[in-house]
DNA sequence: GGTTTAAGTTAGTGACCACTCACTCACTTA
DNA sequence: TAAGTGAGTGAGTGGTCACTAACTTAAACC
């Protein structure tokens, strides 16, 4: 049997944790099936993380720190506001395409259950995703890009939306569209609105 | 101890398992939960349901009889394309606010595993959601209210994604904002668009 | 090359899960 | 009023869950 350091393991626990909780669930996840994927006995997997809970919480942390430089890389890609958000916008939905779970962790039981420590971790990370939208939008209303009046906190809300309703959406139709190019044109229908600007009601 | 007759009973083990759904997940709600709410004991579920997954069929039919009664009063309320379509997405909001585990339920693995009996329903229930949406869409582009060159389809998924997602930020936030409102407000920033008019790049 | 360290193992633990069985007893009806 | 029906019960069944105890052995170090 091949013996790996900890650190090693412990990214190999993580990884087959977030590729499982996309396959069952998050919260029909058994570490006994993580230990499978891994291909260690289930026991070893208490040895790197001495709890179910504590497993999570570094799964928590390494998507955490995914989507923070995806965002951060993202915002350094254009520099006119509206290049900006529909960089954000490509860029998460391509993480979610390689990191599949990030949609289902958000909304499961999982992490709302427990004292709530996840259930935090990951409201955060929806706020800091809501703030970054805002401001790119707050500054493209300021260039003159966007209309003015426009409200920015409701309009990255609407962002948001719809990028986890184009997840959700590629996810139960078992994935058989292109996520990133059918988010975009979405992305630009929401930019250009539905109403006739002409004769607006 | 007082008896029920057999439907009163599948009602409200029917309705006790929605409440609780919302509660505690689909996912992790044992049929003792659903028992001791009804209050009775954990076997006599077993006496009007044969097992849980026939339980979460049942569950499936009430939502669906109340999610196509709710889209059909809709369309009846306003002569006009538009006002069908705020009509709707105001319907759809007040369901999820009486029913709050419908959003839960769409996306939860109870429903894909188990030979996927539930999942085809509700993913049944979205499609017809579109298509009566997209209808509307395509009536209003008709009759001028809406831009000429709109993909219906496409501004179809874009108010179903902006529905889900209020519907999850209200829960995520312990419902402490007005579902409907906020939903309301979202629905019209869509369809004046952000784009500014004059200007669009 | 022997000792130490720590990543692994097997074999459990109690709690909870969906579900069953044998039985009870309230109510309807002949 | 006796018989039959069916909604209820308590006491289990086997399976799976997260987690633990005691032991083993591959690799690191001197």
């Amino acid at each position: 049997m091949a013996r790996k350091s900890a650190d090693q393991r412990r990214t190999e626990i993580v990884e087959a944790t977030l590729t499982l909780a996309d396959e069952v669930g998050p919260d029909r996840l058994s570490v006994e099936q993580v230990a499978q994927r891994v291909g260690i006995s289930q026991p070893a997997v208490f040895r790197h993380f001495s709890s179910k809970r504590l497993l999570w919480d570094a799964v928590g942390a390494f998507v955490g720190k995914r989507l923070e430089s995806t965002w951060e890389r993202a915002l350094a890609e254009s520099p006119d506001p509206v290049g900006r958000l529909r960089a954000l916008v490509r860029a998460q939905l391509r993480l979610i395409r390689t990191l599949p779970a990030i949609p289902a962790l958000l909304f499961s039981r999982e992490l709302q259950a427990g004292d709530q420590g996840l259930r935090r971790t990951f409201l955060g990370f929806m706020r800091r995703f809501h703030s970054v939208l805002a401001g790119v939008l707050a500054e493209g209303v300021q260039q003159g890009q966007l209309r003015t009046g426009l409200d920015e906190a409701r309009a990255a809300y609407v962002i948001i939306a719809l990028i986890q309703g184009v997840a959700m959406r590629w996810s139960l139709s078992g994935r058989e569209f292109d996520l990133v190019q059918e988010g975009e044109q979405l992305l630009e229908l929401v930019m250009q609105g539905l109403l006739n600007c002409e004769e607006s009601s």
